[in-house]
DNA sequence: ACAATATTCCACGAATGATTGGAGGACGCT
DNA sequence: AGCGTCCTCCAATCATTCGTGGAATATTGT
């Protein structure tokens, strides 16, 4: 014990979970999958990689036990193993954010400019339970399924036009999607701004909800 | 704003820390510089790398901004960038606990049965202020120089049979050494139990202990 | 200036990883 | 049993990364 090759064993073994997460394509699987379990060809179209490519991405996550998949008749459903890796997922967008500056490029080329306005998490918790706030989630419908925040509406972005009316004019909007690097939620509030309506973002999404351990609604 | 390529731009950002973080040598090279900075040269004999490679993990790690560099005459010393990349790490750590079986075989194999018996910081804290313990420093004195335990007593692991003597024969002993995946304090209490000396081990290091954001004496 | 020390840069072969199309396997339906 | 669906596995190609020894660079002391 305490020699070198177990020294270098147990390190490569760390490793293994940086090495699964060491592909921006991964990680963007990660980010998906923190919002819910999905099917290999759902993955694949809206990670917008090939099939083969897809399964062969997801089956490294799985060799190195951060996602865990389910059967159901010919699909099958992978999901995250657990809170901790959307945490490690989570904290690694932080120390990227916190330490390059390259990131805010990124960022804002993605996002676009930051031009709307957001509440955080506990405004949100608080007006939401006194009724004063239309909270609408423009995630796809299918992450929406999944969990969503209590109270929360479904409007996805691509159908937000159409269903303006469904929305109560008479109150604020605040919307969301999967995280603070989504941008859904931003083109979600731009557009309902230019619609003349009163509407914020959340700060964050639904990451970060579930890592705060707030509750979700299915 | 919104596109592909813009996306994936900026999830391959995020993967630039998860690379750089991709390696058993730099995960290696990370657990050094959490305990303090240290040279290249001295990071190189510590990890058993070539002075070449160990180099380039080092520019590999600086090119994500994980680490800094600080000249000093012919000498440059290497830290880590924040307290987020040892958090970081940390956590890296756990989900690898925590998902990879194969991790706990990798983990006895280095550190040796569980036969030692722990205290939790709280417990060491606790004692350590009523001064009925002896909190005994095992790593290198490079790593205590750069930051250790307030009152801990440093005696690294190499000298610690030839200076038994210095240590209380009357109180009980806490060893402690880098995290939760050192050998040092491991050997340190076996050596000492076969003394028949009272000796625990803290149950983790000095890594946890700075991301507790406890007492750091220099 | 020159030698000594400490580190980075460079070039190379070896190893590892990514991508893709198509074959193969599991499952459900009729 | 036969067929369609969904996914994994395979093989081939291409691109990256790794490890290493030696040359190049920066700094200090003589």
């Amino acid at each position: 014990m305490g020699d070198r090759a177990a020294k270098t064993a147990l390190f490569e073994q760390f490793a293994r979970v940086t090495k699964a997460l060491a592909s921006g394509k991964r990680l963007e699987l990660v980010d998906l999958l923190a919002q819910g379990e999905r099917t290999v060809d759902s993955l694949a179209k809206a990670a917008n990689l090939g099939l083969s490519t897809a399964s062969a991405h997801l089956q490294t996550l799985k060799h190195a036990h951060l996602v865990t998949t389910r059967r159901e008749g010919t699909k099958i459903y992978y999901r995250l193993a657990g809170d901790d890796v959307a945490a490690l997922f989570a904290l690694v967008r932080s120390v990227a954010q916190d330490r390059l500056a390259d990131l805010e490029t990124a960022r804002s080329a993605y996002l676009g400019p930051d031009d709307t306005g957001y509440v955080t998490r506990e405004e949100l918790l608080r007006r939401a339970r006194s009724g004063t706030v239309t909270v609408l989630d423009v995630r796809p419908a299918e992450e929406y399924a999944a969990g969503h925040i209590p109270g929360a509406m479904s409007v996805p972005l691509a159908d937000l036009t159409d269903r303006l009316a469904e929305i109560p004019a008479d109150q604020d909007i605040v919307a969301y999607c999967r995280g603070a690097y989504c941008v859904l939620a931003h083109d979600a509030v731009r557009l309902l701004t230019a619609e003349g309506r009163a509407a914020r973002r959340l700060v964050d999404g639904m990451l970060e909800w579930r890592l705060a351990e707030l509750p979700v609604a299915i």
